[in-house]
DNA sequence: TGTACATCAGTGAACGCGCGTTCACTGATGTAC
DNA sequence: TGTACATCAGTGAACGCGCGTTCACTGATGTAC
């Protein structure tokens, strides 16, 4: 790696951290450059300003999330054929996935972002929305193979159950960090994956 | 109303929309001041510092959700007798609230709160989790009702099961902020009355 | 193989401004006698 | 009923500091000829 790229990473790096600790705006450059041991001017020659930092740090976040969801999915899918097993499977290392993390999952760039709005340009809300909407459509393609086999036992939404996985995601860390338990994400996870199975699976 | 009295609920006011939309640290007292039409010292005569506001604004926000809660469950148990069937209007009723909400609802001081850690001292944050833990009690208590005549089609921990009242409204208005679109919230609340029903609904 | 030039990855010092906070003071209202 | 004092609800000016941003400069590495 380039030496510049490997700064670039370092400055990412930390900054994810703190800024999910503590809030963008708590989060201060003289405070990253310190840590990343280079000067402020240093990251200036990397980031153009504070909001680009905002931007790579969500674009970043973006991608990995992207890349978990995939490979889960991606396992999930070799452990069975069946759209529901296969669904049910997913969400159960997901809640293992969210479980192991240590200290608790971190928190959601995403979520820190909506909440302080007017700090960050149009690109940013941009790149927040089109994140969202790419979750709604990979969890909507996991659903519409399962009504493809199963029918529903109650009238839903499939669009809107498909943001019912980011949305309890999202509140489950909301939830998690008010309450100081980290546990409390991957337990909402499971309920959801409760209702997947009450609501598709066959009754006898 | 005393004098003072309106002052203060005037600065909270403002304060409360003020930091819905962009979060804490964005939201200046000069700003606060100038759209109260009062001074900055006669900001500090109501609030000792920045942070007695927070506080203040989560304490308020606490109570104002607490009440709507009351009289949500209360009016529900007006319309049925059934424990089940009560929970299910009272879902029904708050997806019509939050749907109601001219602009979407505004988004919630505890969440804005929790992704803004080392802003707040001790004290916001017990409150923050005196708060969440007291709506646990609450949906627990509903769903305790539930049980206490209906046996659930999965096993779930009520605890969580309360919790995840809570967790879909937060999960929500995340959502619905970074799509742009407010009822995405109204619509995650009637996925989890339709779990409730699908989880403790006899089959026939 | 050596030289000239360009790019990369930074340094160091300074600036300016917004923001929270303080402090001495003040007019209006309330209370005691 | 008038006077003295206290409290309430602020005003106005100043302070200081943290923070984002700029700008001229620099040593190391890469590339052309």
């Amino acid at each position: 790696m380039a030496r510049g790229e490997e700064t670039r990473r370092k400055i990412l790096d930390f900054a994810q951290d703190a800024v999910l600790a503590k809030g963008f705006d708590a989060t201060s450059i003289d405070e990253i450059v310190a840590n990343v041991e280079i000067t402020k001017s240093g990251f200036f020659y990397h980031f153009r300003d504070k909001n680009a930092l905002a931007r790579a740090l969500i674009e970043r976040h973006i991608a990995v999330e992207d890349e978990l969801f995939d490979d889960l999915i991606g396992r999930a899918g070799e452990l069975s054929d069946d759209p529901l097993q296969k669904a049910l499977i997913a969400f159960k290392l997901l809640a293992e996935l969210i479980e192991d993390m240590p200290n608790g999952h971190p928190g959601c760039v995403v979520a820190t972002a909506v909440y302080q709005d007017r700090l960050f340009n149009r690109e940013v809300r941009e790149a927040n929305r089109r994140a969202v909407l790419g979750w709604r459509q990979r969890f909507r393609a996991m659903f519409d193979d399962i009504t493809a086999v199963y029918r529903p036992h109650d009238e839903v939404d499939l669009d809107h159950l498909a943001d019912m996985v980011s949305s309890v995601i999202e509140g489950g860390l909301v939830m998690a960090r008010a309450i100081g338990d980290p546990s409390v994400t991957s337990q909402q996870v499971m309920l959801l994956r409760s209702y997947v199975k009450l609501l598709f699976s066959p009754r006898l």
